[in-house]
DNA sequence: GTCTATATCCAGATAGAC
DNA sequence: GTCTATCTGGATATAGAC
């Protein structure tokens, strides 16, 4: 019976040479734009022609789909190792957001292909979405712990670190114009938060 | 002397098809998504061989920049006709808020073509852009009658309108899920934004 | 298995006949 | 102004060399 030595040197090449593919497309994207990255611009980065890709990646949306799982994984990695989830609960959502908005603010295209959708026919795959599904309902534990069960709560919360994301990389890219706001807009936030959770009325009081 | 006497008529029988063209094209970019646009497509649409269309527009961005003028228009017509501005400034805030998440709700394509910057090669005439900066100064001057003159604030405020239609059109699009907190959102600006304003110290103090 | 070469189709844009 | 014909270039897929 044959034995197959080099399996396993051919695998790793093989993924060493996906992951090279991925490496020049985050480049190319980063210059040029998401919605441009061009196969064959790639391919040259790489060294090869075009239709070489096409024994890595099925299709160009399947490369899309290889870089989407890539920043979800960045985003998953970068979150447990950076976030200490201190015992101070605004000091915690303070924390959260700040990592959110500055690992938006980091890479304009990651942001585009991980939380807009800019790419007409592109679809992440159903478990490289579930990340955000999983780091929201994080997140509303966070609430929860907080005495805040509301999810009209975390919907404000959503809004608020979406947009000073969205504001500090339309408006200020590379600067830190909104991340600066980041500590006083969730103060407002959490002020807001405990006092519709001891007063859940709909008439509101004068202070 | 010659006189020219269909000129006018040709004048209008341009200006006409010209607006049918960008109607087809509006048609086309909220079915398939706005970076799809099809000259081909939008040729057939209107009846035309596809480079007739050139004797309209001289390339697609100027299709385009033609439907961000007609959207930037729209906006300020919408907002001058549909804004009572209260005297109560909480309330004109709120109203404020509502036009704005209400309009980038009604039509995806129109907000990632005005707000966001989706098609790679495409920037907006000057003119166009100014809309959007002068519309922002009226906000300033809003929240200036209030007593607030930090631009941080301003900030602020833009990144929550931003973030609440953000999240709208993201995550329930068609829906009212983040509008229906718009009252209460710029309601927590606001009481902030005045607290602040009355203790402008760096120092925090307890409730 | 991976490459080169090639074929097909579609995109935006231009030239020139009428 | 509109057309036909055509150019350039990208995306996808297949054939065949090695």
């Amino acid at each position: 019976m044959l034995v197959q030595p080099d399996r396993d040197r051919r695998a790793e090449r093989h993924a060493a040479t996906r992951a090279e593919i991925l490496d020049a497309a985050w480049e190319q994207v980063r210059a040029s734009g998401l919605a441009a990255l061009s196969l064959r611009d790639l391919a040259r980065s790489v060294g090869m022609q075009p239709p070489s890709l096409y024994s890595y990646f099925d299709s160009k949306n399947a490369i899309y789909d290889a870089m989407y799982a890539q920043g979800a994984q960045q985003f998953v990695d970068e979150q447990s190792e950076s976030m200490p989830t201190p015992e101070d609960p605004l000091k915690a959502l303070q924390a959260g957001v700040h990592f959110f908005v500055e690992f938006c603010a980091a890479d304009l295209a990651r942001y585009q292909l991980l939380f807009q959708r800019v790419i007409p026919g592109f679809e992440p795959t159903p478990e490289s979405f579930k990340i955000s599904a999983d780091s929201l309902a994080e997140l509303g534990g966070l609430l929860a712990r907080c005495g805040v069960s509301d999810p009209k709560m975390l919907d404000l919360f959503t809004a608020l670190g979406t947009g000073l994301a969205d504001q500090q990389l339309s408006n200020d890219p590379g600067g830190d114009r909104w991340i600066r706001l980041i500590d006083d807009a969730v103060e407002m936030f959490y002020e807001h938060m405990t006092n519709k959770a001891k007063q859940p009325r709909k008439g509101r009081r004068k202070k």
